[in-house]
DNA sequence: CTGAAAGCGCTAACAG
DNA sequence: CTGTTAGCGCTTTCAG
């Protein structure tokens, strides 16, 4: 493949080989050429062979343009990017692209990254859209109230979401999520396990249904082994800061031996106040956080974390992406996937 | 923008609107409505602004395969991202791409993700060309030797590198580069005049050059400074285990009171090695890392560190990108950025 | 199984 | 300043 191709080669720069001139090398005609990349079998094996070797030896390649012209197209799947989020340890997202990229390329398909403002956060799926820059949308950003999702499913746009609709259950697009309750009872479940029974919860507020989601997975756990929660949630905002004034106040008031946040950012935060107060972490009081960030990774304590599995979701959106563009009606509207704890010298 | 557009408003979903029907609708030529898209100084006020009613009207947008067809171009920006590591603190691309995004938007491209391994990082992008699916390339894993710079150069595609062809003085593309060294001497400057002057050094192997450029950032400053450096230097793997020991070592053979990391994820090494020996960062030894990773953002203490300009370094690929494909001969081929130092409690 | 004809939607090059 | 003509490179009919 590295090769110098010969219309590379030239040092006057060169247009690539179409169709007809691979037709004409091989003797066939132009449609036999595009038989034997798109149907390979409609051609008799000499012929395809023949056809395969001009190929090969012009290092021809279809041009995109015309093939998307002509297959109304593109192979290209949308993806938005929201401005970065500094001083949070949400690098999730650089692993679910990669996964997703690499998944996308196995079903044949790019992933086009366009700019988003989170003020109007449908115009840019709108003019990817009505030019047929793309042939559907991932949308990740599902908890912003999700008008995205509402725009795309009103418009007939194909998209996979990556989120529930928690808030619209009449909704009917495919989605493909991770249970965070199921995350968080995992994490409550080790830390029941290891012994521990005043086991503290620092989340998000009441308005963030997955943050309420994660916190439930710690309640049902809780309750479940007949434990008492009076005292020990608290719900704040996802700052490192806001988690170490939580774990202060949390330990100076309830004396709990565990803690179970809904992000690694919070758990930073516990780490800090455990730290400042001269207290071991795993030793002395557990801590768990979600996500399973760079951060929890890097970490010189190592953070155990709920661990979402970013390379699963992405190969179910493909999957169910495949279902969208193929016409085929896809079975299965919402997927939910069980996270795993990674388990390292915090808890 | 977010109200219904006519062709998107029926059940059965049609096809978007064409030249030919903003014609018939404005009353004038396709090519009037081309001109009227793309070189609106051709028309008469008045004949413009009948068609960009019936533009609007209708919610036209270009078909962009048809136009790529005929301009042979893509509008796209063809960025390979290879395989996530783990266990390090190198969330930079994440912030590196985002602004990458937002520059190329507001040059009118769109950063097309493709997979590629290592293994063989040439084949990714020549699949791309030979469709003509990418305008040009922005690279960025220069320091894997970069085959890719090489290749593309010897095939004469249009791409930007982020990095310095580090090892091919005869390189004629243009790159876009941080000025390692400046970031380590002003890590180096900050300490000493925070009256340290056992200041130590841990970076990457010799065969870095990019390790190298910053270590020698160090190392002129201390001389400068007329300090010694003997004892000072270590040359580690870039895991926060080597990191650690190499701290450990130092610490008991040259007693540092500082340390400057050619990385975050070596400087969370330190920060170990200090938290077991019950040292305070910051207080006791000071500690700076490199990259302003998350990590560093987000780790309790607060970690000082060097700061790669990246939105800079963004819009400076996007500026040669536009000269390359503008065939304007761009007139720089290399632009070297001067990184700054977020100063935390670490130092 | 192979070939000929047609056209996807757009814009470059002219002519009026 | 506006309209006509031509064709980018490909694939989808439909005949042979």
């Amino acid at each position: 493949m590295s090769r110098t191709e010969p219309w590379l080669t030239g040092h006057i720069p060169v247009s690539p080989p179409t169709l007809a001139d691979v037709a004409e090398r091989a003797g066939v005609s132009r449609q036999t050429v595009s038989n034997a990349v798109n149907n390979p079998d409609l051609l008799r094996p000499g012929t395809l062979e023949r056809v395969r070797a001009a190929i090969a030896e012009m290092g021809y390649s279809p041009n995109r343009a015309a093939r998307n012209l002509r297959t109304r197209t593109s192979q290209l799947i949308g993806l938005r990017v929201s401005p970065v989020q500094e001083g949070t340890a949400n690098a999730m997202m650089d692993r679910f692209v990669h996964t997703l990229v690499d998944n996308s390329a196995a079903a044949g398909y790019h992933v086009l990254l366009f700019a988003g403002d989170d003020d109007d956060p449908v115009t840019g799926y709108e003019r990817l859209l009505r030019a047929t820059a793309v042939d559907a949308f991932v949308v990740t950003d599902t908890y912003l109230g999700n008008p995205q999702a509402t725009w795309l499913s009103a418009h007939r746009a194909p998209f996979v979401a990556f989120g529930r609709p928690w808030d619209q259950p009449e909704a009917t697009h495919p989605w493909v999520d991770v249970d965070g309750a199921a995350g968080t009872r995992l994490a409550t479940e080790h830390l029941l396990d290891r012994g521990h029974t005043r086991i503290a919860w620092i989340g998000w507020r009441k308005d963030s249904a997955i943050g309420e989601d994660r916190r439930s997975g710690w309640l049902g756990a809780m309750h479940a082994a007949g434990l008492p929660t009076t005292g020990l949630a608290s719900r704040v905002e996802d700052t490192v800061q806001s988690g170490a004034e939580a774990a202060a106040v949390l330990l100076d008031e309830s004396a709990p031996t565990a803690f179970v946040c809904a992000s690694d950012t919070l758990a930073m935060g516990v780490l800090h106040t455990l730290w400042i107060r001269q207290l071991a972490p795993g030793r002395d009081v557990a801590v768990i956080g979600f996500d399973d960030s760079q951060v929890a990774q890097v970490f010189p304590v190592g953070l155990t974390s709920v661990r979402q599995p970013l390379e699963d979701v992405a190969s179910e959106i493909v999957l169910a992406l495949e279902g969208l563009l193929g016409h085929v009606h896809a079975p299965a509207p919402g997927v939910l996937l069980t996270p795993t704890l990674a388990i390292r010298e915090s808890s």
